[in-house]
DNA sequence: TTGATTAATTGTACCGGTACAATTAATATG
DNA sequence: CATATTAATTGTACCGGTACAATTAATCAA
């Protein structure tokens, strides 16, 4: 494990454990160095990750603090470990509706940077939190690069399974919003009316080769989304 | 200027002027090094710029690529640079509706973390793109900071003024998102039904200090509004 | 005691380096 | 000619350092 990541779990760890709030001060770079026995420039990149994270933020000449006091029940649309975390924290189920091999959609293909006539493995689940319907989740997985998926896998990890079974390894991802009414048969699967609000999330995952291997739009239930993100200023 | 802001910018507009496309490869660092003679770290800095704003990506051993072709049309929710940009690109005017020196809610007092009776700016706004209005936008800022705002202030750039004019320096934001059914007031602004889909985005900003100086909540027109930002896997 | 000045603390920008992992190109091998 | 091996390319992790800016603490002056 690279030592950054490691220190930067610690430290978030610590926070959690210790139960730090907003404005609580954290060791300063110095005392961190020696207490992890690693250079000032590996302090510094753990800790730009959790400020990216939005845990601590910095302050020169002053140290370094925690953000903010969690708001509870909302989903990190930030990142996916954020979203496994959440899964689990939330108690997140999921059904899977659909799974085959098929020609992509248009948009599909134009996201996965295929053509038409390659093929996808195509899922449709349904995701439930405390019982109640969440969101359903459409996903395109470009065949070449995930060559082999079944109801089981799906309900395990995806992800677990693209990067252990597989091998490959996953980079970033381009995620796109948008707010609409809910169609009639999107409004039976929700529970929900049609021409409710609903929160469509399209979101592109790519390997670490920039290879788009996964295309998602996912519709939320708007009664049932609460979301976060850290801005860049 | 940072020098690694300066190749950031550069970059970016080098990608833009030569209308590089998704995919296309950049200098190699060595003579991105040369280019602009600086060392390696200092490169690689503006690089992790470049790639948080989601501008290209890097491969090891491979170089370094352009990320995606721009979907046009989408508000960032990462950076307030990039709102500001979108201002323009867009052409988004706004109206102010009300302003006035009042006592903040619970909520705002909560989020900008001062008592229910120390004194807050409200001002409430509407913005409209293309002619069309866009979102209802109300903002609280704690008048301990922000000592002093007119109507012409907020028409230009309020956040230029809290830079320039007063002196403090913005430091981070966290943004909360949820949806939801417009209520009949809102949706009177919007020019919507009441029931109809919005989006709300609160945003809490910082001072580099970590002290939250303004806490906004719009509402967006479900129809105009699209939005996109980076996931960090 | 108050306010200004100075000094110590602490994070950030930048340099220049070594080692190494992943990719790609070149070469050898069957 | 395909395939395995090796070498060159290229980005990432990490070290250790200097200079400096912003904050805070200590000191001094009135």
């Amino acid at each position: 494990m690279l030592k950054y990541q490691h220190i930067a779990d610690e430290l978030e760890n610590y926070i959690e454990e210790h139960k730090l709030q907003q404005g609580d001060k954290l060791p300063v770079l110095q005392d961190l160095m020696l207490q992890f026995d690693v250079s000032k420039s590996t302090v510094t990149k753990a800790l730009e990750l959790l400020e990216k994270k939005g845990v601590v933020f910095q302050v020169r000449g002053s140290g370094i603090f925690v953000r903010r006091h969690k708001r509870t029940g909302y989903i990190s649309l930030l990142s996916n470990q954020g979203f496994k975390k959440t899964l689990e924290e939330f108690q997140i189920t999921s059904e899977v509706i659909e799974l085959d091999v098929r020609k992509p959609t248009k948009e599909a293909a134009f996201n996965l940077n295929i053509s038409l006539n390659d093929d996808v493995y195509y899922v449709k689940r349904i995701r439930f939190i405390h019982g109640q319907t969440l969101c359903l989740e459409e996903s395109y997985f470009n065949k070449s690069l995930v060559t082999y998926l079944n109801k089981e896998i799906i309900t395990e990890s995806i992800f677990n399974y693209i990067t252990e079974g597989l091998g490959l390894s996953i980079g970033f991802a381009d995620t796109f919003l948008h707010v609409d009414k809910l169609t009639v048969e999107e409004a039976r699967y929700l529970a929900l009316k049609e021409g409710d609000p609903k929160l469509e999330v399209e979101s592109i995952f790519h390997l670490t080769n920039g290879q788009p291997f996964d295309f998602s739009k996912v519709t939320y239930n708007y009664v049932q989304s609460q979301f976060f993100l850290q801005a860049v200023l």
